[in-house]
Parts: structure tokens; sequence; C-alpha cells
DNA sequence: AATCAAAAAAATATCTAGATAATTGATAAC
DNA sequence: GTTATCAATTATCTAGATATTTTTTTGATT
């Protein structure tokens, strides 16, 4: 058989029928999601596959570290956990991979992505080198639209809770999702579809680090202030002050993580 | 089962039996290699899993063009041609969503990345970002060996025929290794992995749209002196200078391509 | 006849269960 | 100790079953 005779039917396909690597209806925004089994049926009843189901359950908890990092996945046990076959367990982990979540070696199985202090360090300043561009990008290049995107999405982040106990000990998962949000508008007209796609995979592998870091003892900054910053230095349209503002967020909850991360 | 009992022998992995998304034994700087099956054969034996396999040449034949952009990938036919169940298959064209040269769409199959125009622009915009700074912080922290190995590098590009056919209409594959090579070689030290993973990506994707513009009538520049000049300037550690260069010999390139790019 | 919607049929993607192959760990021989 | 061999575990693969999407057919309506 040829190659050109792979595609034998629908030589032209509807292009508003596809769009980048969907893995199911949802944004990319879905990794601080909070919806559990029974919400995300209702919204799209049976139309899931297995592997899409497993694989967001499988980041879900990975990022929040109920999956140990360096932690082997044996397909046996995974089966059993997440209730599937092997070819949906071995396929969400294929693609979870891309997310650099998860690691494939040839022969040899999956484990959940090891995590080391240089890794988090080489994360934080890829992240800032990347997210800087991009911030200088959308300043220059948003439009009034995005203004109150900025402006809408640092409201709702300033109202929501960071923790639900009143201990500060257990994390509000919609602040981790408004908080993501924030973080993606704040970038979200840079220009480049790739470049967002790559901040948002180095802001999920962030967050787990941050889940990793002691669960106590959050910081004792005044993070809705910084933002409150940067989103003022945004609307100026001062490139140079949001960059430093955001580099010194960044670096800040760096720092502190890095500190608690466990040795 | 708890998630705690998943991995139930070997609570320790020997660290250094493992790293970052590893498919192969061989180097990520594979994409432009010329080595068919035989050759491949005798170096690895039969150790290569079938999934690895089809992954390898499927990316070979997206890279090269040889299948067509937005073509769809279908189950049955991909276990024809490349002479494997449909769990491989799938497996391979998983990972071949990381680097973003299959899309995949749930309950609907996979198929090749499309191309856009769009696309090109913002591929090369975000290459140029991303590799200006990984230069620069080469040149800044790049170690002597590194300066060897650019030089090294731009020799052995420069020995290398650009095309094998007398009339340049065939590129010569081991001409694009060794370029990739060169142009990775720039930003090796640039402190971080996860940037030199981005890169290597965008690297991959930039050429398949080279190799889908017109085949002939390469451009007239004198991209070896090009080469040269960089390679200069990055000995001399002037960053400025290096970036200028790269950025020029990349956004020529680009132009060009974007010219000769079917509409 | 042309248009549309519903239903049926075909094609295709996805999944399961069990077979095969590779790796790992234990044991034995040196 | 070190290497070779065997057994157990686990990863990978195949073949066919099931579910979903896509295409075709049918039939009613204008």
């Amino acid at each position: 058989m040829k190659i050109a005779d792979l595609e034998m039917t629908n030589p032209k396909l509807t292009e508003s029928k596809f769009t980048h690597n969907r893995r199911d209806g949802a944004s990319s925004m879905d990794a601080g999601n909070t919806m559990n089994e029974n919400e995300n049926a209702m919204l799209e009843s049976s139309s899931e596959s297995i592997t899409i189901r497993a694989y967001g359950r499988l980041k879900q908890d990975i990022i929040s570290g109920k999956l140990i990092p360096s932690q082997k996945l044996k397909i046996e046990n995974l089966r059993r956990v997440y209730d599937a076959g092997s070819s949906p367990i071995r396929e969400a982990l294929s693609l979870l991979t891309s997310d650099h979540l998860v690691e494939r070696i040839d022969q040899r199985g999956f484990r959940v992505a090891p995590v080391s202090e240089d890794e988090f360090a080489e994360l934080l300043k890829t992240r800032i080198w990347l997210e800087s561009i991009a911030v200088q990008q959308s300043i220059l290049l948003g439009s009034e639209a995005w203004e109150e995107q900025v402006v809408l999405a640092n409201y709702r982040l300033s109202r929501m809770p960071r923790f639900i106990a009143e201990d500060n000990t257990v994390a509000n998962p919609s602040w981790e999702t408004a908080h993501k949000h924030f973080h993606m508008t704040l970038i979200a007209e840079c220009g480049s579809s790739i470049m967002l796609r790559f901040c948002n995979q180095l802001y999920d592998q962030n967050i787990r680090y941050r889940q990793l870091s002691a669960k106590k003892a959050y910081p004792e900054r005044d993070i809705a202030e910084e933002h409150n910053a940067i989103c003022d230095a945004v609307l100026a349209r001062d490139s140079q002050k949001a960059v430093d503002l955001l580099v010194c967020h960044y670096q800040n909850t760096g720092d502190f993580v890095l500190k608690q991360l466990p040795k």
C-alpha cells in the first residue's frame, strides 16, 4: 500500500471541525479544575472516551501530588484504580508525556515524572524568560477587550478565598483555577499560541511543585496586592514595570517553594 | 485499592536509569536522521519496541512531508503500512501529539497536524524569541568545551554538501542533521533543558515547513557564510551581534519558506 | 424534482482480554 | 564477589468485540 492511499476518503476536511490537539471538549485551562466525575458526566454525558477520562484523572492525581514523583506506574495497578483496560491507560500515559508529568522508558514502562531542586530552578527560570516576553508582547499588542479581561480575571481572583480551612492549610481549588486564569490572561494576547501552550505547560508543572512543598505555613506575603500591582502596570501599559513585578512575584513564590521542597 | 499501593515494589528507582522522556536509546537530535531500518537494527538489534519503531517512522514521514498536513490518519491503514497492531500505532500517534506533529480528536481519531501561514509565522516568531534568549544565556554561561563544540559543529556543517543532486533539488539529509546540530549546539549551554526541549520541538516543526515549501529553487544566499558569522560572534561572546545575526538568518529563511508555501 | 430529517448501514475509533516478549530479581555455579 | 541461569513479574502486542461517528438511504414535505 502506498502512503498516498492512507487517506482514501475525505480528501478535504472541514477546517472548522478541528483545532490543535484537543483532548476533550474543555479548554486547556483545565489543570486546576475542580469538577468531579459527576459534574463532568452531567456536562458531557457519556461522550468522553475512557482514555480521556483516565488522562484527566491521572493528570489531576499527578499535579495534586497524590501520585508521588518517580513512582513507577504499573499498568496492571492503574487498570484497577482507574477502571480501564491497558490500552486506554497506556494511551493516557503517553499523552501525559507531552505535559512532562509522566516519563516513558521504552520496554520499561512509565513513571511519574521525577522532581528535583535543579528542575524546579530551571522551571522557574524558563517561566520567567517566557512569560516576560509574553507579557511584554501582550502589553504591546493587547486589545481593549484584553485589558477588560485582565481586570475581570484579577477581580475574580481577588474575591476568591485562598484557603478553605481556617488555619490556611487547605488550598482552595477554585483559587488555583482563578490564579492560573489570571496569569494566563496577562499573556493571552502575546500573539503566539505556541508560546501560550509552553507557558500553560510550565504553569502546570509548577503547580505540582507547589503542591508538593509543605502543605502548611503558606507565605505571609500579600499576594492579592502583588496581583493588583501587576494588573495596574499592565493596564498602564508599563512594560518594564509589569515584567519586574511579575518576575518578583514568581521569584518570591519560587524561593518559598524551594525552601519547603522535601529534600 | 489505594493509590499508595500502586507502587508495591521498587520504592526507590536508581536515578541513573532514567532520564526525562526517553523514547528510545537515541538522542533527541534524531529528527533529521537518515538511518534506515537495517542500520537501525544493526545498532539496536531487536531491542526497540514496535511502538517506538512506528513512532520514529511516522515522525520521519510527517516531517519529510510524505504524510500530508491535515491528512486523516486511519488506524486500519497505518496498521498495514507500518506493520503493527492498533495499540502500538495509537500509542505512537499519542506520542507524536507532544511534538505537535499529530493532532488527536477524541472519538474521531488522529490526523497529521495542519499547517498554515499563520502558524508558520508564529513558529518563526516564537523560535526567534526563545533562541535569542537561549543563545544569549549560552554566551553568558558557556564553557570553553562548549566553544569548541560550536566550532566543531560549524566545521562539520561546512564540509557537508547541502544537496545531493547537481541541480540543487534534493536536500542532503546529513546536511539537515548537521544543521540542526549546529543550531542546537549554539544554545546548548543556556542552562535550561526545558528551553532546549522547546527549541528542539520548534526546530522539527520548522523543518516540516521547509520540506513542504517548494523542493526546488533554494535560496541563493551564502548560508555557510551566515553560519560562520554567527559562529564568530558567539566565540567573541558578542551577545548582541550573535542574536542579530541569528534572527536575520531565521528571518531570511522564514521569508523564503513562506513565499514558497503552497497557499 | 428538490430539500430536509430520520433511520439504517457502513466505516472507523476505541476498548477488552488474553498471548507474547522483555525485564527484573532470585538462585546457583564459578 | 561475579557471572550465568531460571522464575516471576511486568510491559507490550495482537485479535477480535463494542461503541461512536460518518455516510447512505429512505421517506415525507414543499
